[in-house]
DNA sequence: AGCCGGAGATAAACCGGTTTAGCTAGGGTC
DNA sequence: GACCCTAGCTAAACCGGTTTATCTCCGGCT
C-alpha cells in the first residue's frame, strides 16, 4: 500500500506542489475554488502529510520528549506517571517520545541527541534536581522545554509546578491542630528539589522536627520507621513521602505494637490505591489535570509565548483512619 | 546553537556531500585515509545524522510506537506497563512513541496516522482482543507489527507470549492440590484474550467452577467477592485476574468475618506491592524481560526476519499467606 | 492609452540526508 | 600503445514537504 504524497495531490487536482501546500495550511495565495478542489482531492486519497518531510523544511518535528530516570529500584510512583502522561497529551497534538533511563548521565545524553536529531521541539523536565543541569542544558541548546513539578523559577524556562512548601505546612498544621507536637518525616531522595522544598517547610514549622532520608522503597519506609519508634522520645505522628514508605511504615508500627492513629498518625504523600486499601490518610492531587497544564504551557512556549511559572492547586488532604487526636482512638 | 549538518562536514573535510555519507556509513566507495579523516572532523565537530532527513530519503523512522488504550480509569495496571516499556526499551536502538488514548477507534485511527505520516517503523500491539481489528489492518498497511501477550498465532504478524492458559492451569492445580474442589475465577475484561484463555483454562480443569466478570477496579473486585460469598455454596478458593481486585476481595473477605486463608484462598494474578503488602499468593512474571523479549522480536521483523511467535516462560506462582489448606488455617 | 498593483498561480530552491550515474586516474593485459 | 577495469570520488537526482521568486493576467486609476 503506498501512501499519496502532495505530488499525488497536485496531479489529481491540476495545480502544482506549491499551490496544494498553499491549501492545505489555509494560507493566501489561492483561490477559494482552487482551495477548495485540492482539498476535496486530498481527502478523496486519504492525504496526510508526512511529518518527516515536513519536520525538514525547518518546521516542527511535531514530536516533544519526556525521558524518565529509573534506577533498578523498586518504583511505586508509577501511576503518578501514566497519569501524569495521560494528562499531557490530553492538551497536546503533537506525539510523545518517552524514554526510560537508568541514569541521569544517559537523559542528558538523550536530550541532546534528540536536539541533534532534530527529534522533538520541546521536552518536559521532571524529577527537578537541586541546581539541575539541565536547565542549563537547556538554555545552551535552545530546546523549548518547561520544567513540571520543580518549585520556584528555573533560567529561561518555564515551570509548572505545586507548592510543597505550603502543601506540607498545611500538612503539619493539621497535624498541630490534632495535638501532635513530636512530629517525624519520612523524606524522598535528597536530592531532588521538592524533597529539599519540603524539608525546609517542614523544619520551619515543626520545632525539633526529625527528618529520615528514605528512597521511596518499602524497605526504607519500615527501616526509618522502625528507627524512628524505637528511640527515646517516639514521634505521634509520621508524614511519609510517598505512598509505598507509608504504607511500610505502618506495618512496621502495628508489628510494634504501636497504635495507629491512637498512639501514632501517619501521613501520605500522593494518595493511591495503596492508601485507598491501608486506609491512610493522604495528600492527594490531580495528576492528570497537572500532566494537561504541563502541556499546555510547553505548547504556549512552542507557539512562541515567553515563559511563564504555573502554579498548579495545592493537593488536598484526603483524611482516613491513619490520623487523630494524640492519645485518643478514633471511633 | 547551531547543529552541523553533513555539508558541514563534507566542507571541513574537503569532500563531497556523498562521499561523508558513505564514509559515516561504513559502506564502500571511500578509501580508508578519507573514511578516517570524514570521521575525525564528524566527530570533532559533534555531528549527529538527523533522522529526520534520514528518514524521508525512504529508510526508516528510526521510532517505534506503542498504543495504550485506558478507559478513563481502571487502570492498577500501570506497574505493568512501566515495566514492560522499560524493558522495550533496554533492547531498543530506535525512539518509542507513545501515546495514552481512551478508545478503541482512537487507537485504531492513530495507527494509520502513524503509518501515513511515516512517523514509526513499526508498532507493538498490546491487549490483544477476541479477534482483533488491528491484526488485520497491520498487514493492510504493510506495518510491521509485533503482538505482546496474546497467546498463538495472528495472521501474519510476530507474537511475544506467556502461555496463560497452562499459568492458570497451574494455579488450578496447586489449589487442587491443598484440598480444594469449590474454585471461583474473578476474570478481566472479557473482551480480552487473555480472559478468554485463562476462562478456558479455568473451565477445563475445575469442575462446575464459578466465573464472574470483573473489570480491574476494586470496586468490581469487592462486589464479585461479595456475590460468591454470599452464595449458598460459597467457594473455598478464589482467582483474581490482578492484583487491585484481590486486594479488595480480601478484605470484603475479611469484612465477611471469612478468614484467609483457613475458610478462603485467595490468588491473584500478577505480583505487585499490593500484594506483597496484602500478603496475597501471587502469579509473578518477570515484566521486563518480557518487553525485552517482544523489542528483540520487532526489531527482527524490522531487520527483515520472518515473523515468529515466541512462548514466554511460564509466571511463576508467588506464595505467601493467602492461600492454605482447606478447613486449616496456618501457623 | 499607459501604468500600477494585486490576486492567483507556477517553477525552483531548499531542508539534510541517501543513492545512482558518471568522471578521472592509475594499473594490468595483450 | 591501445584497451579495459576498478578504486575513489563528485555531481546530481531524489525523498516530500515549505517557501520564495517570478510570471501572468486583470482591473482600476490618471
Amino acid at each position: 500500500m503506498k501512501r499519496p504524497t502532495i505530488k499525488d495531490i497536485a496531479a489529481a487536482a491540476g495545480v502544482s506542489k506549491g499551490a496544494v501546500s498553499l491549501a492545505l495550511n489555509g494560507r493566501s495565495g489561492v483561490s477559494e475554488a482552487t482551495r477548495a478542489r485540492v482539498l476535496a482531492v486530498a481527502s478523496s486519497l486519504g492525504y496526510r502529510p508526512s511529518v518527516t518531510a515536513r519536520a525538514l523544511s525547518s518546521a516542527s518535528a511535531d514530536a516533544v520528549g519526556l525521558v524518565l530516570v529509573r534506577p533498578p529500584r523498586a518504583l511505586g510512583d508509577e501511576a503518578f506517571f501514566f497519569q501524569l502522561i495521560a494528562g499531557m497529551q490530553s492538551e497536546m497534538s503533537a506525539a510523545l517520545l518517552l524514554q526510560v533511563v537508568s541514569s541521569r548521565e544517559e537523559e542528558i545524553e538523550l536530550y541532546r541527541r534528540w536536539w541533534a536529531e532534530h527529534r522533538v521541539d520541546g521536552v518536559f523536565l521532571v524529577d527537578l534536581l537541586v541546581s539541575d543541569p539541565r536547565v542549563e542544558l537547556m538554555s545552551d541548546l535552545g530546546l523549548p522545554a518547561v520544567v513540571v513539578g520543580g518549585a520556584g523559577h528555573h533560567g529561561s524556562l518555564a515551570s509548572v509546578w505545586a507548592d510543597d512548601y505550603a502543601a506540607m505546612t498545611s500538612v503539619v498544621e493539621y497535624l498541630k491542630s490534632l495535638g501532635h507536637r513530636r512530629i517525624a518525616r519520612v523524606a524522598g531522595l535528597s536530592s531532588l528539589l521538592h524533597t529539599v522544598r519540603r524539608d525546609q517547610a517542614f523544619s520551619a514549622s515543626v520545632v525539633d522536627g526529625v527528618i529520615v532520608a528514605g528512597d521511596y522503597t518499602a524497605e526504607a519506609g519500615a527501616s526509618a520507621t522502625r528507627a524512628l519508634l524505637s528511640g527515646g522520645e517516639p514521634p505521634t505522628a509520621i508524614v511519609y513521602d510517598n505512598d509505598v514508605m507509608a504504607v511500610a511504615g505502618a506495618e512496621v508500627a502495628a508489628s510494634l505494637g504501636v497504635a495507629v492513629p491512637s498512639e501514632l498518625s501517619i501521613v501520605a504523600w500522593d494518595d493511591s490505591v495503596l492508601c485507598q486499601h491501608g486506609r491512610l490518610t493522604a495528600l492527594s492531587r490531580d495528576t492528570f489535570a497537572f500532566g494537561a497544564r504541563a502541556a499546555r504551557a510547553l505548547g504556549a512556549v512552542l507557539a512562541g509565548a515567553s515563559p511563564t511559572d504555573v502554579e498548579d492547586v495545592l493537593p488536598a488532604l484526603v483524611v482516613r483512619g491513619s490520623t487523630g487526636v494524640v492519645g485518643v482512638s478514633r471511633p
